[in-house]
DNA sequence: CCTGCTACCTGATGGC
DNA sequence: TGCCATCAGGTAGCAG
Protein backbone atom coordinates (compact mmCIF):
# COMPACT_ATOMS: atom_id res chain seq x y z
CA UNK A 1 0.00 0.00 0.00
CA UNK A 2 2.80 2.36 -0.02
CA UNK A 3 2.93 5.41 -1.74
CA UNK A 4 5.58 7.96 -3.09
CA UNK A 5 6.55 9.00 1.36
CA UNK A 6 6.41 5.09 2.00
CA UNK A 7 9.11 4.09 -0.82
CA UNK A 8 11.00 7.22 -0.52
CA UNK A 9 11.52 6.48 3.20
CA UNK A 10 12.17 2.85 2.20
CA UNK A 11 14.88 3.82 0.04
CA UNK A 12 16.47 5.83 1.99
CA UNK A 13 16.54 3.26 5.08
CA UNK A 14 17.81 0.23 2.48
CA UNK A 15 20.63 2.60 0.79
CA UNK A 16 23.41 2.07 3.70
CA UNK A 17 22.46 -1.64 4.47
CA UNK A 18 22.81 -2.44 0.56
CA UNK A 19 25.02 -0.37 -1.52
CA UNK A 20 28.33 -1.58 -1.85
CA UNK A 21 27.23 -5.16 -1.38
CA UNK A 22 27.07 -7.97 -4.24
CA UNK A 23 24.19 -10.21 -4.61
CA UNK A 24 25.44 -13.43 -4.30
CA UNK A 25 22.44 -15.54 -4.96
CA UNK A 26 18.89 -14.41 -6.04
CA UNK A 27 15.80 -16.84 -5.51
CA UNK A 28 12.45 -16.59 -6.83
CA UNK A 29 10.13 -18.74 -4.82
CA UNK A 30 6.83 -17.49 -6.11
CA UNK A 31 7.55 -16.85 -9.77
CA UNK A 32 4.35 -15.27 -10.11
CA UNK A 33 5.61 -11.87 -8.58
CA UNK A 34 8.47 -11.69 -11.52
CA UNK A 35 6.18 -12.12 -14.43
CA UNK A 36 6.20 -12.16 -16.96
CA UNK A 37 10.04 -12.91 -16.28
CA UNK A 38 11.62 -15.99 -15.77
CA UNK A 39 13.65 -16.95 -12.10
CA UNK A 40 16.05 -17.91 -14.76
CA UNK A 41 15.91 -14.04 -16.06
CA UNK A 42 16.25 -12.46 -12.56
CA UNK A 43 19.34 -14.82 -11.56
CA UNK A 44 20.96 -14.18 -14.50
CA UNK A 45 20.94 -10.37 -14.55
CA UNK A 46 21.29 -10.03 -10.55
CA UNK A 47 23.64 -12.79 -9.67
CA UNK A 48 26.93 -11.95 -8.45
CA UNK A 49 26.43 -8.30 -9.21
CA UNK A 50 27.24 -5.29 -6.66
CA UNK A 51 24.52 -3.10 -5.64
CA UNK A 52 25.59 0.67 -6.55
CA UNK A 53 22.98 2.36 -5.84
CA UNK A 54 19.31 2.41 -4.25
CA UNK A 55 16.48 4.78 -5.95
CA UNK A 56 12.98 6.02 -6.14
CA UNK A 57 10.91 7.07 -8.91
CA UNK A 58 6.94 7.28 -8.40
CA UNK A 59 6.13 4.11 -6.16
CA UNK A 60 8.78 2.49 -7.53
CA UNK A 61 11.93 1.12 -6.10
CA UNK A 62 15.44 0.96 -7.67
CA UNK A 63 17.99 -1.29 -7.20
CA UNK A 64 21.04 -0.47 -9.60
CA UNK A 65 23.94 -2.82 -10.29
CA UNK A 66 27.03 -2.54 -11.65
CA UNK A 67 25.22 -3.52 -15.17
CA UNK A 68 21.35 -3.47 -15.18
CA UNK A 69 18.60 -2.76 -12.64
CA UNK A 70 16.41 -4.57 -10.15
CA UNK A 71 12.67 -3.04 -10.29
CA UNK A 72 10.56 -3.54 -7.67
CA UNK A 73 6.92 -2.36 -6.83
CA UNK A 74 4.74 -3.06 -3.91
CA UNK A 75 1.13 -2.61 -5.03
CA UNK A 76 -1.40 -3.19 -2.33
CA UNK A 77 1.12 -5.58 -0.15
CA UNK A 78 4.71 -5.95 -1.03
CA UNK A 79 7.02 -5.46 1.88
CA UNK A 80 10.61 -5.69 1.94
CA UNK A 81 12.66 -7.88 4.86
CA UNK A 82 15.50 -7.65 6.46
CA UNK A 83 17.51 -10.90 7.54
CA UNK A 84 21.01 -11.05 8.96
CA UNK A 85 21.53 -14.65 7.04
CA UNK A 86 19.85 -17.41 5.11
CA UNK A 87 19.62 -19.41 8.40
CA UNK A 88 17.01 -16.70 10.15
CA UNK A 89 15.04 -16.57 7.08
CA UNK A 90 15.14 -19.86 7.04
CA UNK A 91 14.02 -20.03 10.64
CA UNK A 92 11.50 -17.20 10.34
CA UNK A 93 10.14 -18.79 7.17
CA UNK A 94 9.05 -22.27 8.12
CA UNK A 95 5.61 -23.26 8.02
CA UNK A 96 5.78 -22.68 11.56
CA UNK A 97 6.74 -18.93 11.84
CA UNK A 98 4.90 -18.74 8.75
CA UNK A 99 6.32 -15.78 6.89
CA UNK A 100 5.62 -15.82 3.37
CA UNK A 101 8.61 -14.81 1.21
CA UNK A 102 8.59 -14.67 -2.77
CA UNK A 103 11.95 -13.41 -3.91
CA UNK A 104 15.24 -13.24 -1.53
CA UNK A 105 18.32 -11.41 -2.35
CA UNK A 106 21.46 -12.98 -0.55
CA UNK A 107 24.01 -10.40 -0.20
CA UNK A 108 27.52 -10.77 0.51
CA UNK A 109 26.42 -9.60 4.16
CA UNK A 110 22.63 -9.97 5.01
CA UNK A 111 19.66 -11.23 3.10
CA UNK A 112 17.01 -8.82 1.47
CA UNK A 113 13.42 -10.95 0.99
CA UNK A 114 10.55 -9.75 -0.99
CA UNK A 115 7.22 -10.59 0.16
CA UNK A 116 3.64 -10.29 -0.63
CA UNK A 117 0.97 -12.97 0.60
CA UNK A 118 -1.48 -11.32 -2.14
CA UNK A 119 1.03 -11.54 -5.29
CA UNK A 120 0.00 -8.29 -6.58
CA UNK A 121 3.27 -6.97 -6.18
CA UNK A 122 6.24 -7.15 -8.85
CA UNK A 123 10.15 -7.75 -9.14
CA UNK A 124 12.08 -7.18 -12.57
CA UNK A 125 15.12 -7.13 -13.73
CA UNK A 126 16.31 -5.02 -16.65
CA UNK A 127 19.64 -4.51 -18.52
CA UNK A 128 19.57 -0.75 -18.63
CA UNK A 129 17.29 1.94 -17.47
CA UNK A 130 15.85 2.78 -21.05
CA UNK A 131 14.83 -1.06 -21.22
CA UNK A 132 12.47 -0.33 -18.17
CA UNK A 133 9.02 0.56 -19.64
CA UNK A 134 7.29 1.66 -16.46
CA UNK A 135 9.82 4.24 -15.75
CA UNK A 136 10.25 5.38 -19.01
CA UNK A 137 6.46 6.32 -19.02
CA UNK A 138 6.42 7.84 -15.41
CA UNK A 139 5.02 11.78 -15.03
CA UNK A 140 7.59 14.43 -12.98
CA UNK A 141 8.18 12.73 -9.35
CA UNK A 142 5.69 14.42 -7.25
CA UNK A 143 8.82 15.78 -4.83
CA UNK A 144 10.88 16.64 -7.73
CA UNK A 145 12.20 20.14 -7.72
CA UNK A 146 11.07 20.37 -11.09
CA UNK A 147 7.63 19.74 -10.33
CA UNK A 148 6.66 23.77 -9.68
CA UNK A 149 3.58 25.40 -9.30
CA UNK A 150 3.70 26.46 -12.71
CA UNK A 151 4.75 22.74 -14.00
CA UNK A 152 1.69 21.62 -12.41
CA UNK A 153 -0.89 24.45 -13.57
CA UNK A 154 0.78 23.42 -17.16
CA UNK A 155 -0.29 19.66 -17.16
CA UNK A 156 -3.12 19.79 -15.07
CA UNK A 157 -4.78 22.75 -16.69
CA UNK A 158 -4.82 20.63 -19.97
CA UNK A 159 -6.42 17.53 -18.59
CA UNK A 160 -10.31 16.81 -18.24
CA UNK A 161 -9.89 14.19 -16.11
CA UNK A 162 -11.38 14.85 -12.54
CA UNK A 163 -8.60 16.20 -10.05
CA UNK A 164 -8.84 13.00 -8.12
CA UNK A 165 -8.07 10.76 -11.42
CA UNK A 166 -5.82 13.09 -12.40
CA UNK A 167 -3.67 12.91 -9.06
CA UNK A 168 -3.76 8.93 -9.22
CA UNK A 169 -2.44 8.51 -13.22
CA UNK A 170 1.21 7.95 -12.90
CA UNK A 171 1.98 9.41 -16.06
CA UNK A 172 0.76 12.66 -15.22
CA UNK A 173 2.44 13.12 -11.41
CA UNK A 174 4.66 10.16 -10.08
CA UNK A 175 3.70 8.89 -6.42
CA UNK A 176 0.59 9.89 -5.44
CA UNK A 177 -1.96 7.53 -4.55
CA UNK A 178 -5.02 6.63 -2.96
CA UNK A 179 -4.70 8.38 -0.09
CA UNK A 180 -2.41 11.03 -0.18
CA UNK A 181 -4.74 12.63 -3.52
CA UNK A 182 -7.59 12.60 -1.37
CA UNK A 183 -5.41 14.39 1.57
CA UNK A 184 -3.83 16.65 -0.94
CA UNK A 185 -7.38 17.77 -2.33
CA UNK A 186 -8.96 18.10 1.30
CA UNK A 187 -6.04 20.37 2.05
CA UNK A 188 -6.32 22.94 -0.88
CA UNK A 189 -10.17 23.13 -0.74
CA UNK A 190 -10.80 21.66 -4.00
CA UNK A 191 -13.67 19.33 -4.80
CA UNK A 192 -11.87 16.05 -5.84
CA UNK A 193 -14.58 16.00 -9.04
CA UNK A 194 -13.98 19.02 -10.86
CA UNK A 195 -12.09 18.58 -13.72
CA UNK A 196 -8.38 19.89 -14.31
CA UNK A 197 -8.90 22.22 -17.02
CA UNK A 198 -11.31 24.33 -14.48
CA UNK A 199 -8.76 25.35 -12.21
CA UNK A 200 -7.31 28.43 -12.10
CA UNK A 201 -3.62 29.30 -11.08
CA UNK A 202 -4.60 30.67 -7.66
CA UNK A 203 -6.21 27.10 -7.36
CA UNK A 204 -3.59 24.86 -8.79
CA UNK A 205 -1.10 26.99 -6.45
CA UNK A 206 -2.94 26.01 -3.62
CA UNK A 207 -2.90 22.35 -4.90
CA UNK A 208 0.59 22.02 -5.51
CA UNK A 209 1.04 23.21 -1.76
CA UNK A 210 -1.15 21.12 -0.84
CA UNK A 211 0.85 17.76 -2.26
CA UNK A 212 4.05 19.17 -1.47
CA UNK A 213 3.41 19.49 2.16
CA UNK A 214 1.04 16.52 2.14
CA UNK A 215 3.82 14.14 0.73
CA UNK A 216 6.27 15.89 2.85
CA UNK A 217 4.47 15.59 6.27
CA UNK A 218 3.87 11.52 5.17
CA UNK A 219 7.88 11.06 4.84
CA UNK A 220 8.81 12.51 8.31
CA UNK A 221 6.25 10.53 9.38
CA UNK A 222 7.41 7.53 7.59
CA UNK A 223 11.10 8.60 8.73
CA UNK A 224 10.68 8.75 12.15
CA UNK A 225 10.47 5.70 13.09
CA UNK A 226 12.43 4.39 10.23
CA UNK A 227 11.47 1.13 8.93
CA UNK A 228 13.88 -1.66 10.16
CA UNK A 229 12.81 -4.13 7.92
CA UNK A 230 12.39 -6.82 10.94
CA UNK A 231 8.70 -7.65 10.75
CA UNK A 232 5.31 -7.15 8.01
CA UNK A 233 4.02 -4.61 10.49
CA UNK A 234 6.30 -1.99 10.23
CA UNK A 235 4.69 0.49 7.18
CA UNK A 236 1.86 2.08 7.93
CA UNK A 237 1.97 2.60 11.86
CA UNK A 238 3.26 6.37 11.20
CA UNK A 239 1.74 8.33 8.45
CA UNK A 240 -1.82 7.39 9.69
CA UNK A 241 -1.50 10.00 12.56
CA UNK A 242 -1.66 12.69 10.23
CA UNK A 243 -4.96 11.90 7.76
CA UNK A 244 -7.14 14.27 7.70
CA UNK A 245 -10.06 13.09 5.32
CA UNK A 246 -9.15 9.36 4.57
CA UNK A 247 -11.46 6.78 5.67
CA UNK A 248 -13.28 9.14 7.66
CA UNK A 249 -16.53 8.50 6.20
CA UNK A 250 -19.43 10.00 8.32
CA UNK A 251 -17.53 11.62 10.91
CA UNK A 252 -16.74 15.90 10.75
CA UNK A 253 -14.29 17.82 8.78
CA UNK A 254 -11.87 18.85 11.03
CA UNK A 255 -11.98 22.39 9.05
CA UNK A 256 -15.41 23.12 9.18
CA UNK A 257 -17.44 20.79 10.51
CA UNK A 258 -19.21 18.95 7.47
CA UNK A 259 -20.07 16.02 6.85
CA UNK A 260 -16.79 13.48 5.47
CA UNK A 261 -18.28 11.70 2.45
CA UNK A 262 -17.03 8.73 1.20
CA UNK A 263 -17.56 8.46 -3.45
CA UNK A 264 -16.56 6.34 -5.79
CA UNK A 265 -14.48 8.09 -8.68
CA UNK A 266 -12.36 5.58 -11.46
CA UNK A 267 -13.45 2.61 -9.09
CA UNK A 268 -11.75 3.97 -5.80
CA UNK A 269 -12.82 5.33 -2.84
CA UNK A 270 -12.56 9.20 -2.57
CA UNK A 271 -13.32 10.91 0.81
CA UNK A 272 -13.99 14.86 0.89
CA UNK A 273 -15.86 17.33 2.32
CA UNK A 274 -18.23 19.11 -0.24
CA UNK A 275 -19.03 21.80 2.25
CA UNK A 276 -15.83 23.15 1.88
CA UNK A 277 -13.89 21.08 -1.12
CA UNK A 278 -15.23 23.50 -3.86
C1' DC B 1 -2.31 8.72 -29.40
C1' DC B 2 -6.04 8.57 -25.45
C1' DT B 3 -9.82 6.53 -22.47
C1' DG B 4 -12.29 3.17 -19.93
C1' DC B 5 -12.77 -1.34 -18.34
C1' DT B 6 -11.11 -5.62 -16.49
C1' DA B 7 -7.85 -8.93 -14.67
C1' DC B 8 -4.63 -9.86 -11.45
C1' DC B 9 -4.46 -12.16 -6.20
C1' DT B 10 -5.58 -13.18 -1.31
C1' DG B 11 -7.09 -11.99 3.32
C1' DA B 12 -9.97 -9.29 6.36
C1' DT B 13 -14.42 -7.75 7.40
C1' DG B 14 -19.34 -7.39 7.99
C1' DG B 15 -24.13 -8.80 7.21
C1' DC B 16 -27.27 -12.43 7.43
C1' DT C 1 -20.56 -20.40 13.91
C1' DG C 2 -20.58 -20.43 9.01
C1' DC C 3 -21.03 -18.61 4.64
C1' DC C 4 -20.89 -15.31 1.12
C1' DA C 5 -20.21 -10.77 -0.81
C1' DT C 6 -17.49 -6.92 -0.63
C1' DC C 7 -13.51 -4.33 -0.18
C1' DA C 8 -8.43 -3.21 -0.21
C1' DG C 9 -3.47 2.78 -0.06
C1' DG C 10 -2.23 -0.23 -7.77
C1' DT C 11 -1.04 -1.09 -12.40
C1' DA C 12 -0.84 -3.47 -17.01
C1' DG C 13 -3.16 -4.95 -20.86
C1' DC C 14 -6.73 -4.80 -23.81
C1' DA C 15 -10.56 -3.04 -26.87
C1' DG C 16 -12.55 0.74 -28.86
Amino acid sequence: MPELPEVEAVARTLRPLLCGRRIRCAEVLHPIVTRPQTPALIRELSQGQCIEAVWRRGKYLFLELKRGLVEMHFRFDGQLLWFASARELRARTSSAAGLHVDVIFELDSGVLGFIDPRHLGRVHVWESAGDCAPLSSLGIDALSRTLTAEALHAQISSSKLPLKEFLLNQKKIAGIGNIYSCEALWQARLDPRRSGNSLDHKESGRLHKAIVSVLKRALECCLDPAPDFSGPQWWFQGPEEILRVYQREGLSCRRCGGNIRRIVQGGRSTYCCLNCQK
